[in-house]
Parts: structure tokens; sequence; C-alpha cells
DNA sequence: TTGTTACATTGCAATATTACGATATATTAA
DNA sequence: TTAATATATCGTAATATTGCAATGTAACAA
């Protein structure tokens, strides 16, 4: 007990919780808004943006990689982080089609 | 410790993550998948569906209902729940917005 | 080489989440 | 009232997340 039971769930089902989970902390939101914003997307510039440290905003910036939401790419002596748009439209695309396909004697 | 750092953030963005955590899990996310194929959506049907307890699934549905993803009504002996389209606008507007403001020069 | 800058990783305490058995509650049926 | 059905709540064990100080690493500058 205490763990999710992925293995009882579709491969989809699963790939779109972590995605919805990655993004489901202020932090993380903030940071992608950021992200968004920004011409040159360095960790520096968030560890001034926001009132985290440094170690915690390396671990929700290695969150979101690991969801696959943004990409990292070493650049000198800093690093470029910017937004994975396939995997936004994937979660865009999944909540479009609730939008479409409700069931208009439900409720 | 150990507690997110809520206070820091503006309401905005505290709101939209709150939203994608009640996501953020793979029962969840079936629920929101039956719910939207379902003419009646009742919590039974959810424990004949789902591989999870009755009690797991009254939980999650709670956690669903709060975030304000569904919303429940009584219905004699067994209860409506169904989706909340604006929430899920909500978040498909901010998902939206990071597909158009995205900066070009970025990375 | 030495220092500096920009991150990443480790380790850990505090807290939150997940799952479920047991039990409670509320509605309808007999 | 008694029983059955549908769902909620409680309690708790297992596990995951959050945040940060301390430390590690890698690149560039002097």
């Amino acid at each position: 007990m205490g763990t999710t039971k992925s293995e009882v769930f579709s491969e989809e089902i699963n790939e779109l919780a972590s995605l919805f989970k990655a993004m489901g902390h202020p932090a993380r939101i903030a940071i992608i808004q950021f992200l968004r914003t920004q011409e040159k997307c360095i960790c520096t510039d968030l560890v001034n943006e926001l009132p985290l440290a440094q170690p915690t905003i390396s671990q929700h910036l290695k969150e979101l990689k690991t969801a696959g939401i943004i990409q990292g790419s070493v650049s000198g002596t800093s690093i470029c982080y910017c937004l994975n748009l396939d995997k936004i439209s994937q979660l865009d695309s999944f909540l479009a089609s609730l939008k479409y396909d409700q069931n208009p004697t439900c409720c």
C-alpha cells in the first residue's frame, strides 16, 4: 500500500496522469509561465525569479524534464530549458476531447 | 519542510496547480474518461469498472470534487457525478496560451 | 592552477498521498 | 422496523513529495 497502482491502467492513461502530475505544483506552473516569456531560459534567472532555493528549483526542473514537458540543452556554463510543445498539445487534446464528447443527457 | 510553499505564488498559479494535481493520477484520469461516456454517472459503475476498492474510488472522487473538476448530486440511493466543463476549459486555456505565446527565439 | 559561476546531486526531516479494511450513514424496499 | 444497497468516513501502513543545507561537478576566466 502507499503506491499508485499504475499497472492496472492503460499506458495512455498513465502517460496523461504523469504529465498532469508534473504540472500539479505551483512552482512548476510558475517555471512554465516564466519559460514561456523568456528569450533565454536559464536556471539562474529562475533562482532570482522564484522565492525558492536553487536545489529546489533544480529538482522541479528535473521533474518537468523527466515528464518531457521541458527540454534542456547545455549552453556553455548555463543550461537552456524550454517547453516541449508536443506534450502540451497532448494534454490540450485530451482536455478538448472531454469538452466535445460530453454526453448531453448526463446530469 | 515537506509542505508546498503555496503562499509565495499567486492565486491563479495555485488554482491551476491544484487542478492539474487533481488530474495527476491514473485512477482519476480513468474516472474522468469514464464519466465522459456515461449517461448515468454513478459510483457503483466505477467500482465495477476500475480495479480499485470502493473506498479508494470514493476518495479519488472526493479529490476531483474538491478541486471542482466534477460535481455530484444525490439521486436517490446513488450519486450522479459529472464533469465541470468550466474547470476543464480553464486548464485548456492555460495550455493553449503556452502554445501561442512561445517566444520564437527561445532555444 | 585557482577561482568563480552555474547548475546537479545527496541526504534528510517534515508532510502528503495512496490504498484498503472496517465501519458509519442514508435511502429505498419489503 | 428490518434488510439491502450505495456511498462516505475513519484509521493506518506503505510510500512519495517537498524543501533545503551541504556538497559535487563541469565550464570558463584569470
